[in-house]
DNA sequence: GGTAATGATGTAGTAACATCACAGTATGGA
DNA sequence: TCCATACTGTGATGTTACTACATCATTACC
């Protein structure tokens, strides 16, 4: 029974993810809405119509999940300035700073974990895990391909 | 806003557990159901109090979990050989039969992902994602402790 | 201007995962 | 023998995430 490659990836994505819920127990934040959180803060402001297309889910769905964000000051609804059907979502200004934080933090763990790879193969290290990152997703993709 | 080695690490966490989802979608197989069988293929057969401390669950929620596992014919309730008080919960021939091919794909699919790491670095490369997440469970592991 | 599509949401319902409190039974030591 | 303790199971509940269907306002097309 070896230990694969990919025995180490999910171990590190079950990790990290295990310290993520630890992280966000208490602050009303769940996957789901920090997914949510994710799209705005790289898609900027956007229709629910929007958001649900981008997280692959019931439009109705995304309303539940923004009236969370909202309550929580996480995000605003404000007119759609053109289609007054339509609302947009946006980042509130503590969430924006918030993730700006998460990434600072982000980026700092992705150091001290590149640390321990040997100083000589660093370089290879991320060409490798970015080449395999690459592969996943195109298997992905035609997986998904075939099915539909 | 560079992509460090850890959103490539996350994106091939994600990748793979939606892509599990997919495949489990329609099975009656959920990953809190997954995780026990996998404890349950590395621990052998254990008692449901061992498996709650395994799982780091309450004892009740294991009776959910091995109810729904026993009627999709994934495990077996025995009784305990000493303890008449505890059953033992192991996994069925075909669940078993089922997890080692779930290993084989597995270590198919780590075989593939390497592939598409330049030959010359593969071993740099494992060494490498070792090496992160050993550190990774270390300070997850400090983390935990410093919290309680 | 009338009709059909679109955007958000209310209502209702499902399913998984988790909790606590409690009951029943078995164990094992005093 | 009796009593505390341990293991499983039941009942009641809560939260999250999702769905489908229906509604209402607004927009867009002919």
């Amino acid at each position: 029974m070896d230990v694969t490659i990919l025995d180490r990836l999910l171990q590190i994505g079950e990790l990290f993810q295990h310290d993520m819920a630890r992280a966000f127990a208490g602050t009303g934040l769940t996957s789901a809405r920090v997914r949510v959180l994710w799209v705005l803060q790289h898609g900027g402001p956007m229709t629910q119509q929007a958001l649900a297309a981008a997280l692959e889910v019931s439009p109705r769905n995304v309303t539940g999940l923004v009236d969370a964000l909202e309550a929580s000051g996480h995000v605003r609804r404000t007119p759609h300035p053109s289609d007054r059907r339509a609302v947009l979502v946006e980042l509130s200004e503590t969430a924006r700073r918030t993730m700006a934080q998460m990434q600072r933090d982000h980026a700092e763990l992705s150091a001290t974990l590149l640390d321990a790879v040997e100083p000589g193969e660093r370089a290879a290290v991320e060409r490798g895990v970015a080449a395999i990152a690459d592969r996943l997703a195109v298997l992905v993709a035609e997986a998904r391909e075939a099915e539909s």
